[in-house]
DNA sequence: CGACTCCGTAAGTCGTAACTTACGGTTCGT
DNA sequence: ACGAACCGTAAGTTACGACTTACGGAGTCG
């Protein structure tokens, strides 16, 4: 069920509002109402994000007493970015890829 | 002018429409009328999708008698690239980047 | 010049994603 | 057991992007 790849992952990152929970989230796991403090919107807003995340695979939760904390899953991380990289593959391939070659990367991983 | 950063990438590529062109305009360069005929949508509408890639300094177009030329700018799609793997590292930074390397340690509902 | 091709823009319609408020469920403390 | 804290979902509103048709401009060829 986790790493959903019915749902785009121009659609999951397209809301500023979700990668803005996606991005807080890789600081440290947060509870609903923690994330809503810091955002611009409601807590149910949040909570509306955070189930097409969730639904996609991105993020899991765990109940803590009444509060239910989120965090980022490394599975699901790992595959949206496999789909992003395979699209910058069929688009550059037969074409000059000129981004890498531009070798302003500090380090190679 | 080119490469204009007022425009998030994840606008520019939201549309699917829009990874179709620069998909196809990877391949080769082609007339507006040419995308249009191996796409489902109108001719307009793909004016108007070039007309934002433009601006964003993604595309680059070239007079060719009545016909107008679209094709990749190989800058803007460096300057693209790099928007995008900006946010990588700004949500990936202190979270461990296990794409390379993933295990399924995950728990769900 | 006149007809034809190719294209960009204007104007208007429409679907949908994102948000709000309202409500009910679950858990913990006293 | 009662109230408070925390959350998810339902229902409804709204803003906006993508699309269409209609039109006019620029270029080409006879």
């Amino acid at each position: 069920m986790a790493t959903n790849e019915s749902v785009s992952p121009w659609d999951l990152l397209g809301d500023p509002t979700r990668r803005a929970i996606v991005e807080r989230l890789a600081t440290q796991a947060l509870a609903v109402g923690e994330l809503a403090d810091h955002l611009p919107v409601s807590r149910p807003a949040v909570s509306q994000h955070l189930k097409v995340l969730k639904d996609a695979g991105l993020v899991s939760d765990r109940a803590d007493g009444t509060r239910r904390v989120y965090r980022l899953n490394p599975a699901g991380v790992s595959a949206l970015r496999d789909q992003l990289d395979t699209f910058w593959q069929r688009a550059l391939s037969g074409y000059q890829d000129v981004v890498e070659d531009d070798t302003t990367t500090q380090e190679d991983s």
